[in-house]
RNA sequence: AGAGAGGUGUCCGAGUGGUUUAAGGAGCACGCUUGGAAAGCGUGUAUACGGCAACGUAUCGGGGGUUCGAAUCCCUUCCUCUCUGCCA
């Protein structure tokens, strides 16, 4: 969420910057500004009726004490009169209070300065790419038919169960899936993150304090007996573990890693993008997240970025970073880059990660503050990445691993699996 | 799931309607004291909003209510503990 203190003194800026997200409503700014004039003055009046009322109040439990009981009530009828003031001023800053959050939510984070223009993903940025792309033999599959020659995942069976989108791991391919979640988080782990279990449902607070509530409250699954949300990533319930939290500046910066299913409705999607694991309800992500100091925030971005290049490049896959451009990024987001491995046998790119600095965008909306060397409180930043999601990274493996005679495996992950090959 | 007991500041803990402006203790910070330390003494030690400031307002798990006045009474909700039940 964006602070009003910040839009009040960077009007022109904000509108720009908004723009860069293709927000639809600028001058939304100026109304937010004209709300918080508005509960402004509305709470210097309620203050200073309810410093009266405060005052009197107390002032007749000093005269009962005394005994001086018709002065006591005449006081009473003063202080009923204040009250009957404060009534309708209490409501209306109440409604006021409510509007201007309503407004407030509806704005996406500014993009930070990198961050180029752009609507599509084809305007987003190059950064860099690196790996080899493998000559496949003729007749090389893509992994959907890979998966059912090798009997790794059963998609129909996981349909009959749940539904469409809910794959069901077998042998070989379910095993794979937990060597791949080992290797990332020893990976992580080894890095300096701290091994995180979460739950897998949050409540509204939740949801609310990384930004998916309101905005992509249709994404995802809510279990409304108990009103929770089956988690979208592990970020929401592993960042809200400090959300309320003034913490101490030596505190940061605060390294954190969490293995979870993830549950997308993905309501919306079609088409060739969601053929075998490139799409699919739930799957398996192990995240990285920091909270860290405002002034390391974009240091630590790039931290991130080469942490998360690392790993690809020790599996042997051929990939590409792009920097996201405006249209192309997350509602919270200040600014992303996303990670796509080229699959061979499908001949395109499937992203694998998303790295993106939040800013104090959710630290904000849930309330994660430091105390600095001078004592005043300040907002952290957040900052979180996939590192790495396993369908399309199962996907590449086995398209780009694959040979005549089976599946062979990358170095890092034989000790994990237990074999030399997957097949 | 049923019955009961609880939730107070950084922590422990007192507090059943009015100088509570949340006692007292511990911890922490600073100062005094000391050759240095400990002890002792003194001072300070939550957050948000409004205000240039003085200061004001709100917050005793959350929300609502009663009252001139609520940590305290009532309703509701969440959480923790104990017992019982059920269950991996």
């Amino acid at each position: 969420m964006l602070q009003v203190s910040f839009l009040r003194q960077n009007r022109d800026l904000a509108k720009k910057k908004l723009a860069i997200k293709h927000f639809a409503q600028p001058n939304l700014v100026d109304t937010v500004i004209d709300l918080d004039d508005e509960r402004k003055q509305l709470q210097a009046s309620f203050d200073e009726t309810q410093a009266k009322v405060n005052s009197a109040s107390k002032e007749i439990g000093a005269l009962m004490a005394k005994g001086d009981k018709e002065k006591a009530e005449a006081t009473k009828t003063d202080v009923g009169e204040w009250k009957k003031q404060l009534e309708p001023l209490k409501e209306k800053m109440a409604q006021v209070e409510i509007d201007l959050q309503n407004v407030l939510v509806q704005f996406p984070n500014l993009p930070h300065d990198l961050v180029p223009l752009g609507k599509s993903p084809e305007e987003n940025v190059l950064v860099r790419e690196g790996g080899v792309t493998p000559k496949l033999h003729p007749g090389a599959e893509a992994h959907w038919d890979l998966i059912k020659k090798y009997n790794l995942v059963d998609f129909e069976t996981g349909a009959k169960i749940t539904g469409s989108g809910f794959p069901l791991y077998i042998g070989k391919g379910a095993k794979f899936q937990r060597a791949l979640v080992q290797y990332f988080l020893d990976f992580n782990t080894a890095a300096g993150y701290t091994e995180y279990l979460p739950p897998f449902m949050v409540n509204a607070a939740s949801a609310f304090a990384t930004g998916q509530l309101p905005d992509k409250e249709g994404q995802m699954y809510h279990a409304t007996e108990d009103d929770f949300y089956l988690i979208p990533t592990a970020e929401v319930p592993v960042t809200n573990v400090f959300r309320d939290v003034v913490l101490k500046e030596t505190d940061l910066p605060i390294q954190m890693t969490a293995y979870s299913p993830c549950f997308r409705r993905e309501a919306g999607s079609f088409g060739k993008d969601v053929r075998g694991l490139n799409r699919v309800h739930q799957f398996e992500k192990v995240e990285i997240i920091q909270i860290v100091h405002p002034d390391k925030s974009d240091e630590v971005l790039n931290e991130m970025v080469v942490h998360v290049e690392k790993l690809l490049v020790s599996l042997g896959l051929p990939y590409r970073i792009l920097r996201l451009c405006g249209g192309d990024m997350g509602f919270a987001s200040a600014i992303t880059y996303d990670f796509e491995v080229y699959s061979a046998a499908q001949e395109r790119w499937l992203e694998v990660s998303s790295v993106s600095n939040f800013a104090a965008y959710q630290t904000y909306r849930m309330k994660c503050r430091f105390k600095d060397g001078a004592g005043k409180i300040q907002f952290a930043h957040s900052l979180n990445g996939s590192s790495l999601a396993l369908p399309r990274i199962f996907a590449a493996l086995v398209e780009n691993y694959q040979t005549e005679a089976g599946i062979a495996l990358p170095k890092v992950l034989q000790s994990y699996f237990g074999a030399e090959k997957l097949i």
